[in-house]
DNA sequence: AAACCTTTCACCCGAAAGTATGAATTGACC
DNA sequence: GGTCAATTCATACTTTCGGGTGAAAGGTTT
């Protein structure tokens, strides 16, 4: 969390070293007011559509009461079951149905606003939880179980 | 092929090796006889249950008219037309299903006594063919399309 | 407040997966 | 005999996975 806050000001520090390179070694100082205006507003519409996301994924979890599985809707009822008598949380379904879709942990980990690390970790203990060794295994494992979404992929 | 030969001779080579190895190291000369024997039998009843298994895996598909896809009965006549559509051979569609499986490339080149590079090479092609990065997305893919022989994971 | 769980993330390391290239063999087809 | 696709395998290289450890932050429970 706080290197967050380091990365940001590390970013607006690149940004402002980047305007300040491009003023001294070329000859757009005339348009420059312009050029200036779209940079920034380019890169803080950018940065705003980020922070946007990743607020609004973290609201919505604590939005539907934590973690205690009971109200939850993320999942049909009977998948809940399943998921707390193996003691999945919900953040490693969400990790294992992205998973199953055929995701790298890295692309999950981008989806998710979460570390590659991160994403590892709940997938280690994901792959305990269902005793498999491999990611392919574990999908195998939760169509059995039914832990997966029905993504209705049997049509001709 | 020749490498197979010379393993063979390696192998044989250890084992006579080895015989004589403990003959003048070891104070079982009294027992030599069933000691030896008993080796002997072991080491060519699991060679010849190896030779077996991979001479009838040889002939398993030798025996279906080679790779003309009109006759082979390894697959639904529906699942044929997909493969020979996406250029799938009866090979690469065999490590497809185990890979679905969820096997490791090493699982499934000592289940169809294969190299892992060959493994590799397999899944490799298959993934360009199925238009994919990782094996995962290939068995969502081959899901998709039909390519997997049913195997009702759709209980309760 | 203390114990506990969840979530997050870092670092290291080894194993598995995937890419690229080249090559030998075999059977089919012409 | 020559061509072609399929199969097999090697070698080398990069990327991804997965295990293990530790730790920090936030919430729950007692």
């Amino acid at each position: 969390m706080k290197r967050t806050i380091v990365y940001y000001g590390i970013a607006l520090a690149l940004l402002l070293g980047f305007l300040k390179y491009i003023e001294y070694h070329y000859i757009i100082k005339d348009l420059s007011m312009e050029f200036y205006l779209g940079i920034v507003a380019l890169f803080f519409s950018g940065l705003g559509v980020w922070a946007g996301l990743r607020w609004a994924n973290k609201h919505e979890k604590s939005a539907k009461s934590a973690n205690s599985p009971t109200t939850t809707s993320t999942a049909p009822p009977d998948v809940e079951a399943s998921l707390s008598k193996l003691g999945i949380s919900k953040r490693e379904h969400e990790v294992l149905c992205l998973i199953a879709e055929g995701h790298s942990n890295q692309e999950i980990a981008d989806q998710l606003f979460l570390s590659l690390n991160t994403v590892k970790s709940h997938s280690s203990n994901l792959f305990s939880k269902l005793d498999v060794k491999r990611r392919t295994q574990a999908i195998q494992r939760a169509k059995e179980l039914g832990l997966l979404p029905e993504t209705d992929a049997t049509f001709g």
